[in-house]
DNA sequence: TGTAATAGTCGACCAGAGTCGAATTAAAAT
DNA sequence: ATTTTAATTCGACTCTGGTCGACTATTACA
């Protein structure tokens, strides 16, 4: 039985939420202030504040929901007998697209998650592992294949791509790479790291 | 001539950042006010933003002076005929340790510098140059001497293991990696990259 | 030396993030 | 149906980062 509470909480949550990428994508984040967001929201002020911490909770939120959205639809697009260099193309050049698309919200999410002020919550860890969940059998596979040594433990291997990845976007945000350069620059860095991991002959 | 003026100038502002060293490390950021911070450093709260354009800024101002002197020190301290590992991980345990000493305002400046809310400055671009100018005569040199293969940019190198210390940093804000054993895992990432990045025999 | 121009100082003030407790509404208990 | 309990909503309020313009000290110039 779905109560009249719960049904009501999720819709509230989903309008703020929707009311939220308006404004912040219409105005910008600083721009909007939260009794604004809420008029919009058609609620209370303080109502916000029960359904998330801070106002930088609602980027995070969004972000996160996003996040998932995109991960899901590349686990099915994806095709794991691709040569190892083409599947981590397309997975870190959709995540690349979907930051793209909402570089605010983006950035904000990134300098709370990679730097972030207290160690990783549960929630965080959560996401963390469903990401290593979607790359380690890639990586693992291709290590199978003879395209990675054996001798690398996933851990490293993973964040060694990782760490570049952030290279690439902090050099996109920074205005040192460009937006059409973004694919080539990735596909170099990547070039570059799978001739130093792969098997000696 | 110095005027009392320019006198009066430097000897406030060190003043504001000295007050703000001491309140930012004793109470945090977010627990120190501007006007506290104003009253500790013996001026009017107005009088802190003709130093400094945002609360933010004086953390920044902190920051590139520190680091200048880091690595002033460093290019002292430095031998150029170590090998390759070697000063790498003094370069960058040396920038880790400024950091690990003074979490907070590290923490706020990365953010800011790594991902930035507009394309670098004049001033961001300036820090840069010389963080490259530190770094790439190191790499050069590898070259010649045959650490390192001939074939690859300097900045892509000075990129590839810039991005790796990122990491280790999001590891260690985050949790993951605890400070006893940062060292350790910069040097497995390094010794990771380097095998990968020598000239074939 | 006196006066005009300029640089530097200050705190009252404003706007917006986040808090709190009173008021309202839904669910449970009788 | 009525009362009790608990969840939810709300905006007045607080606190603080940042602005503004009146005030003061310094310098330039007559």
């Amino acid at each position: 039985m779905p109560s009249t509470r719960e049904n009501n909480k999720r819709t509230k949550r989903k309008s703020i939420l929707e009311a939220a990428f308006r404004l912040f994508s219409r105005n910008g984040y600083n721009q909007t202030s939260i009794e604004e967001l809420a008029r919009e929201a058609g609620i209370g002020k303080g109502t916000v504040y029960s359904y998330f911490q801070t106002k930088r909770d609602i980027v995070r939120a969004f972000c996160e929901d996003e996040l998932e959205f995109t991960r899901e639809e590349l686990a099915v697009n994806t095709n794991p007998d691709m040569p190892l260099k083409d599947q981590l193309m397309i997975f870190f050049m959709a995540e690349f697209k979907h930051l793209s698309r909402n570089r605010e919200f983006g950035r904000l999410y990134l300098q709370e998650t990679v730097f972030p002020r207290e160690h990783h919550s549960d929630k965080d860890l959560e996401m963390q592992n469903r990401y290593f969940g979607l790359l380690f059998p890639i990586y693992q596979k291709a290590q199978e294949q003879g395209e990675l040594r054996k001798d690398l433990e996933l851990l490293h291997i993973a964040g060694h791509f990782y760490a570049l990845y952030l290279l690439l976007v902090s050099c996109w945000f920074s205005g040192m790479i460009p937006t059409e350069q973004t694919r080539e620059a990735l596909s170099a860095m990547f070039d570059q790291t799978l001739e130093g991991l792969k098997p000696k002959e």
